[in-house]
DNA sequence: TATTTATGAATGCAGTTGCATTAAACGGAG
DNA sequence: CTCCGTTTAATGCAACTGCATTCATAAATA
């Protein structure tokens, strides 16, 4: 049970502290422009690319790593303004497949420019193109596989 | 509305996942080894810092940036299991002072092998102490001030 | 001093999350 | 084919969060 470098708990420090500032100013921002959170938005994306033939459950949290539960109430919510239809699976009678609606096509698209602002105000304006190439490769190597887009 | 570079979205997206993976490795640690979350930590710390005189509660929200309900009812779990003291204050009618108990000293010292293993696991075992220290100074250029400790 | 405005902290309520469990259907071993 | 272990998904319940409001006191202004 090695003690951490300092340098160690200073950059634990920075990502909490990093994180939780960007993460306010997306928000925040989607909040103030009335759109839903963030969460709504990453599952919107994923099944707009899935495209017609929509995704499981499983799939969809598997590639956003969220808890079932949670996903399963997350769709619930999205479901329940209309931005995705749940529909049983044909091939696995436990399953169900999960497609985006054309109202919730429409919604991610008039989420992105928000969202796009955000990461701009929270990233970009703060460092450097070459910053944030460092700054992309370096915390690559913190998490295991790639999982999240936009 | 610029749209974000797609290295700022990398950054961004790589953010989000880096700190999604150590946050749940430092978490899951404290949790399995039957400690409270770490938020009930980093108020202790700062409880820990200030020593007999405590804190008032504002000044804790200041310094780790927690809402102030958030805070308020923080506190009161962590008071009802006696890691903490609240007391009126002498010198402002409204407000209260904050001083962690001899229970919560413990406490706090004893969680700190368990976090300081979460870091090691999360951050000192991917990088080197090179790729620690560019990443620190890359990600304080992402937060406003410097907040949080350990 | 009386009145207004600002600050420190708590709380009711609705919405969300986490945990553990359950139900249903799949798939393989005998 | 039947039984058993596994996978997919939902849900009851308790804990936690966010929002808006409230209460009490302090500070500022007239």
């Amino acid at each position: 049970m090695k003690e951490p470098s300092k340098t160690a708990v200073t950059a634990w420090t920075r990502l909490v502290g990093a994180h939780a500032a960007a993460m306010d100013i997306v928000e925040t921002g989607l909040k103030k422009a009335g759109f839903p959170p963030l969460a709504w938005y990453d599952v919107l994306l994923e099944l707009d690319r899935a495209g017609e033939d929509g995704l499981r459950p499983y799939e969809i949290e598997r590639r956003l790593l969220l808890p079932q539960y949670g996903l399963s109430r997350l769709l619930d919510r999205i479901e329940a303004k209309g931005y995705l239809a749940r529909r049983p699976c044909e091939a696995d009678g436990r399953g169900q497949v999960v497609a985006i609606t054309r109202s919730g096509r429409d919604l991610r698209r008039r989420m992105w420019p928000v969202y796009a602002a955000g990461i701009e105000a929270a990233i970009s304006r703060k460092l450097t193109e070459a910053d944030m190439a460092t700054l992309g490769a370096l915390l690559a190597k913190l998490s295991p596989a790639e999982t999240q887009e936009s």
